[in-house]
DNA sequence: AGTTATTTGTGTAAAAACTACACTTTTAAG
DNA sequence: CTTAAAAGTGTAGTTTTTACACAAATAACT
């Protein structure tokens, strides 16, 4: 058998972070120019190489809190790509994480010290090497969540209206949703506290707000359902 | 930035294989003795590593049909398994990938000079390495995938009966379906050709027996539904 | 002060899907 | 000819999903 460890070949390992975020201009993912050869200074997702003494897990986290700031992202990984010469200068092969995150809590860091940019995910530029193919994989994965575990709590702010949940929805999805049939799904899972407070800003009447009821929320994540929208 | 491709530590990656098979002692896992070192001659799954020149998929087919004689099996990527001490050895990542495929068909290869042996999910022996969790997500995935996509053609003969259809799902989902529920439902999905011919092995009466529509099974594994068992 | 414009919030009826459930048919074996 | 074993078949009740429209609230404007 050819199968002893000393005649295989190695391998880089690479990680690269699907990152998404929704704010009003719908939703958006984290995209860095990168700062080394090649493809030095075109856009590219947040990425890195696994460390020898590093799970994969944790390298995604440390690749994202070099280039963000970061901390305690929960990233899920999706898909490893191994494409020959997906990277031109050598021969590696890069696992894929996602994660969903606020934008506004996260933007100071952002802005501070990094060069990570939001991109609206219609108009993402084009990215180096299988980029752009991990994220419309990503994308899929996403909607698949979407219809298996409630989604929100990572991806808006503390107080938020119906309409933001709607909407953040219909950005996942791409699809309209019935408003009506959507809040009584929604409020058929049981993870909202609806507030006394309402949002003026949003329109003339004012709309209540709305947290997450963190226990149940967990609850619900941990528990697998499903949720036609 | 330290993300220079030359300090950038390499590693082994390996990939393992979940084959599923179907017969009527119900849903099976094909497995080998581990013919080198560590944990030489204990119970694995099929295994080796990625070729510098190989892309996942292949090294996949290559090498089941290393240890199997299969040829023309597809695979589907599960995870990447990489807790550091995974392999004693040395730091191995390991991708899995999993095939659903017909005992039957595939037997006499296996008998003739290959060391792996089918065993029931339910008494397989204790996996080395990572080997067992790997198998408990194929599972899960297999579950998912029959919820999503029609699973029969891979895992079953070439005709075959309505109760064999109804096993291999009671066998996939560890649960008891309704006979007549289930029927329907597949016939909902017409991907099946009745035949005129009876399987008179099985019963008194006999039953019927039906083959896959190529056309439209292969129609419905492209698309998405759901299939609620 | 009154009007206007905008977004919120709410319920129901019809259709579709899902579930539970039992008896007759067939024929090989004895 | 009787028996035994599995196959085959339909429906009514329940649940879930869908489609759909108008009144309420108030800030902005005149």
């Amino acid at each position: 058998m050819l199968n002893s460890y000393s005649s295989a070949d190695k391998v880089l390992l690479a990680v690269d972070c699907i990152i998404f975020g929704f704010d009003l201009e719908g939703l958006k993912i984290l995209l860095i120019k990168r700062d080394f050869e090649p493809e030095k200074g075109k856009w590219s997702l947040i990425g890195g190489f696994l460390k020898r003494d590093e799970v994969l897990d944790d390298a995604a986290i440390r690749i994202l809190n070099t280039y963000t700031g970061f901390n305690d992202i929960y990233m899920e990984q999706l898909y490893a790509y191994s494409e020959i010469d997906r990277d031109p200068v050598e021969r590696t092969i890069s696992v894929s994480y996602y994660a969903l995150i606020n934008i506004e809590n996260h933007n100071a860091e952002l802005i501070k010290n990094y060069h990570a940019q939001w991109f609206s995910i219609a108009d993402a530029p084009h990215l180096i090497f299988d980029h752009n193919e991990m994220v419309q994989q990503a994308i899929r994965r996403l909607r698949y969540r979407t219809s298996i575990k409630p989604i929100g709590f990572e991806l808006l702010p503390e107080k938020f209206t119906m309409r933001q949940l709607l909407e953040l929805y219909e950005a996942i999805l791409s699809k309209e949703l019935d408003k009506r049939n959507f809040i009584s799904k929604i409020n058929s899972l049981e993870i909202l506290n609806k507030l006394e407070e309402k949002d003026m800003a949003s329109s003339r009447k004012g709309s209540y707000l709305y947290t997450f009821n963190k226990e149940k929320y967990e609850e619900k994540l941990l528990n697998d359902f499903v949720l036609n929208l």
